[in-house]
RNA sequence: GCGGACGUGGUGGAAUCGGUAGACACACAGGACUUAAAAUCCUGAGAUGGAAACAUCGUGCGGGUUCGAGUCCCGCCGUCCGCACCA
């Protein structure tokens, strides 16, 4: 039989068809059969799908044909995150409808997926964007703000004065607009906002229970959501020097046992107070000012002194009435952390110490080491100006002398906690948070419209549930900055759902975190004519194992914790309510590429590596520019990006190697949660072990035993070789699959294709018989990861049903152990030797016949062994 | 600054529990087939010394525990990531 090469891209084709026309990957909500949901995180449609989506949905798709395979009823859906900035703005600029441009890119990244061969179920389908989809997201909305998880409040944004429109953080750049390059504003604006701090303390415990999500996700939530125990405490002011009404000062320490340290108080620039002495003291208006007109990039915080202003106003240490010390406003008090006021306490703490100096405040060290000279060293160290922040016994502190500073901390909370101001305790256990609520509002068209209308009369009023959905006017303007929806001539003005006056629609859309931090739950019941389907809930969630990249560690997966509980806590949840929408979470790694360029060019012309060649001589690599034959510099490795146009087209690929080979790429070598290089040659290898696959079936066919043969009733020891290769990769890969170790599953396939060429060299009893199974095992266990390819072969193998709709192989537990075993000798841990032993052999025989080994006779040099120790099928090692 | 992860051949990486370090792949070198090339097949290879047998060294560095350490403990160095004026 003549081998022809493997035709991947046209035979892709007939069997994506075919899976299609037989409706293969459709999922039925058979609940008596055990499920797994598999997702990975969707995308967002912006035109074409790149080298991450192709390795985040190879990997998700692995694991759901495999789990297919074993028996379960698989949810693995697929979705567009499809709201968003770059549609709008892609309409401003080619004077399209975000809509349009919206639809159309969704569907050519569905025609880019389903090339992939993906065994995903399409009917699930869902687009954010659609009103079928956010009619339920509004839903969720009013109900949320029927039960006060929702709500509006005045809150500082970034405002960019050119767009028109809030920015986020991540969207400021050096204090400029992303888009607009203009210097962004600080303003106070009503917003919506979800009360995510509801759930502060239950979103951290939980974690605890998310065995299956990486640690580092788990402590980047925990370190964002920043728990700290302190205590709340009120210093009164001294009434000659306070504006009037402000007679008191509440702060937030963790510190209380430092107390006596004490030496000046600092209030934020916006604190109430600050503002208050603002009104008579226009140096201090001025400071204030300047304050607020600070940036806030991390570059600009570093550089950033640390300024304070004295008010002239003091405060009266609450330990001791006699005790004054000076309020200042400080520039690196935060209005929004705490009570946006602290207690200084230089010596043991850098900031406040450096602050001190600077103002020639007292440093009184009260935390010290028991014993000298550490205690001498130590108090040194604080007046040359190095804060002391370890543990000790208090010092200078009168009543807490002598006490671990954590003693002190509950001496000190116990006897303030009684004391009264105006009927209120002085202090109070505090335990204080970092995590704020989600501010949700966006000046944007190309949003979910927040249902709600304002009303002169009435306020803040809901729409109706029998109105919804709110629907975005197909006829918005984009051709100036600000909000479409605002300027819009009609669509805002509508009736009061309430009195039935003339009101204004909320022009805000939501923050398209909102559209997929539900979306996992629409897809169990993607039809419901409800937000979500309760049997179907409960039967699908949790998510049993999702996938995405690492970005999304805090923002997309506190949020879709946050909101699965909200819908269960608004009658949105499952039967059961379990509040953790993904049971296990995989964060997989970067597709990165060399980057190439023109040389001695500045700054960098970055070439594609479509536009260079390469030559190689020895272990070096040159480049050179295609276009001019000038030589190029291959430059370092780096994440695929626009910009430095290290790009590689899946598509490309694709069309040009097939789905198969860019899948198995993906696979090999690189364990998947580290970033795998892109290479041309890790391609061409691919496809190299495609047509070798393809070659071991006709060798199969030529060669083995028919389809259906029996094993024959004695094998010699090539077959049982072969056999238990075969074996032992079956059980093994079924656990590297399971387990996510891709790379590690794809180098026991090489060691059975290596297995089963030597085999076919070779002659041996019941061989043929051995050959034909492990071939078919081989391309069992290629189904998942080449789906394609491993159709064609089951085909080839004589098969006319889908490899698809196969069960997993079960491998024989008699093949997984071997009758000998080749045991490494020892002699004081140094390998000397090694010794094939058989599986019932006892220590005392192995030992004997370790001792024997000339080169452990030799090691020993005549010495007698002070022990043996003997690890059975594992190792030898001798004691001398 | 705080928190975390990682460090294994020329390269990507493998090594369930502490038990033969370097599986598998890439790159490289040699050979077979070919007029030639591609493709394919075979062979070699951690480093040093040696013709070889073999010996010594070897998982970032320095210590330790252990019969035995890539794996556990302590201290460094380096790289990467996250957070960051958080009281």
């Amino acid at each position: 039989m003549a081998t022809e090469r493997y035709n991947a891209p046209e035979r892709e084709q007939h069997w994506q068809k075919v899976w299609e026309d037989k409706q293969t990957f459709r999922t039925a909500d058979d609940m008596s059969r055990p499920k797994c949901y598999v997702l990975e995180m969707f995308p967002y449609p912006s035109g074409r799908i790149h080298m991450g989506h192709v390795r985040n949905y190879t990997m998700g798709d692995v694991l759901a044909r495999f789990k297919r395979a074993q028996g379960f009823n698989v949810l693995h859906p697929m979705g567009w995150d499809a709201f968003g900035m770059p549609a709008e703005n892609a309409a401003m600029e080619r004077k399209s409808h975000p809509k349009t441009w919206t639809y159309e890119n969704i569907a050519a990244m569905k025609a880019q997926l389903k090339s992939m061969g993906l065994s995903l179920d399409w009917s699930r389908e869902i687009a954010t964007c659609d009103p079928s989809y956010y009619v339920h997201q509004q839903r969720l909305f009013l109900d949320m703000l029927a039960k006060g998880l929702a709500y509006r409040r005045k809150s500082k944004v970034n405002w960019d004065p050119v767009d028109q429109t809030v920015l986020a953080n991540e969207q400021v750049i050096d204090g400029r607009g992303w888009r607009s390059g203009a210097l962004v504003e600080q303003r106070e604006r009503e917003q919506w906002a979800f009360r995510i701090t509801h759930y502060t303390q239950e979103l951290l415990e939980a974690l605890g229970t998310l065995e299956k999500w990486p640690d580092k996700v788990r402590l980047m939530q925990e370190n964002w959501i920043g728990r700290s125990e302190g205590l709340l405490l009120w210093w009164k002011l001294d009434a000659a020097t306070a504006p009037a009404g402000h007679d008191a000062l509440q702060i937030f320490t963790t510190r209380p046992d430092t107390l006596y340290g004490a030496s000046f108080m600092a209030i934020a620039p916006d604190h109430p107070l600050a503002k208050a002495a603002a009104e008579k003291d226009a140096k201090l208006a001025a400071f204030c000012e300047e304050c607020r007109r600070m940036g806030t990039s991390v570059a600009e915080i570093e550089q950033a002194e640390k300024l304070g202003y004295d008010t002239g106003i003091t405060a009266i240490h609450p330990l001791d009435p006699t005790w004054k010390v000076p309020v200042y406003v400080a520039n690196f008090i935060l209005m929004d952390y705490g009570t946006g006021a602290i207690f200084g306490c230089p010596a043991h703490d850098q900031r406040d110490i450096d602050f001190a100096k600077k103002y020639g405040l007292p440093i009184i060290p009260v935390v010290a080491p028991k014993d000298e000279p550490k205690r001498g060293q130590v108090v040194a160290k604080i007046h040359e100006g190095v804060a002391y922040l370890d543990d000790g016994e208090m010092i200078n502190s009168h009543f807490l002398d002598g006490l671990s500073p954590s003693a002190a901390f509950d001496a000190v909370a116990r006897r303030l906690e009684g004391e009264n101001l105006d009927g209120k305790p002085v202090a109070e256990r505090k335990i204080n948070y970092r995590l704020r609520d989600w501010g949700i509002s966006r000046q944007r068209y190309w949003g979910c419209p927040i249902p709600v209308v304002h009303c002169e009369t009435c306020g803040t009023v809901p729409v109706k549930a029998q109105d919804l959905p709110v629907v975005l006017p197909d006829d918005a303007t984009f051709d100036q900055p600000g909000n479409p929806l605002d300027r819009h001539p009609t669509w805002k003005h509508v009736d009061c759902p309430k009195c039935g006056k003339a009101a204004q629609r909320e022009t805000d859309t939501m923050d398209t975190f909102v559209d997929s931090s539900w979306y996992f739950a629409r897809f169990t019941a993607p039809n419901a004519a409800t937000p979500t389907d309760r049997a179907a809930l409960d039967y699908w969630m949790p998510v049993d194992q999702y996938i995405g990249g690492i970005e999304h560690a805090i923002l997309h997966l506190l949020y879709s914790r946050f909101f699965y509980r909200a819908m269960g806590d608004t009658g949105h949840g499952g039967s059961t309510n379990l509040p953790e929408p993904f049971a296990a979470l995989f964060t997989q790694g970067m597709v990165v590429h060399e980057t190439y360029r023109r040389a001695d060019v500045e700054p960098p012309q970055w070439l594609l590596p479509t536009e260079v060649k390469f030559d190689v001589d020895g272990d070096k690599r040159t480049a050179t520019e295609l276009a001019t034959g000038k030589p190029a510099i291959i430059g370092s490795i780096e994440k695929m990006s626009k910009s430095k146009k290290n790009l590689v087209d899946p598509d490309d690929i694709i069309q040009h190697w097939g789905a198969d080979c860019a899948r198995w790429f993906m696979l090999s070598d690189s364990p998947p949660e580290r970033d795998v290089i892109w290479t041309e040659a890790g391609v061409a290898s691919a496809g190299r072990f495609m047509q070798r696959a393809w070659r071991l079936v006709d060798l199969t066919i030529e060669n083995a035993a028919a389809k259906g043969a029996a094993m024959a009733p004695k094998l010699g020891p090539e077959a049982l070789a072969l056999r238990r290769t075969a074996h032992k990769v079956l059980d093994q890969v079924g656990r590297h699959i399971e387990a996510l170790r891709f790379n590690v599953a794809v180098a026991q396939l090489y060691e059975l294709s290596n297995s089963l060429s030597d085999a076919f060299n070779a002659s041996g009893e019941g061989l043929a018989e051995a050959q034909r199974e492990a071939c078919e095992l081989l391309v069992q266990m290629l189904g998942p990861m080449m789906p394609h390819l491993a159709e064609e072969c089951w085909a080839r193998l004589g098969y006319n049903t889908l490899l698809a709709e196969q069960p997993w192989p079960k491998a024989d537990p008699a093949l997984l152990v071997d009758d000998t075993v080749m045991v490494a000798v020892q002699v004081n841990g140094k390998r000397r030797g090694e010794l094939s032993v058989s599986r019932g052999a006892d220590n005392g025989e192995v030992e004997a016949a370790a001792l024997k080994l000339e080169a452990v006779v030799r090691a020993l040099e005549g010495k007698t062994p002070k022990k043996v120790i003997v690890v059975p099928q594992r190792i030898v090692n001798v004691v001398v």
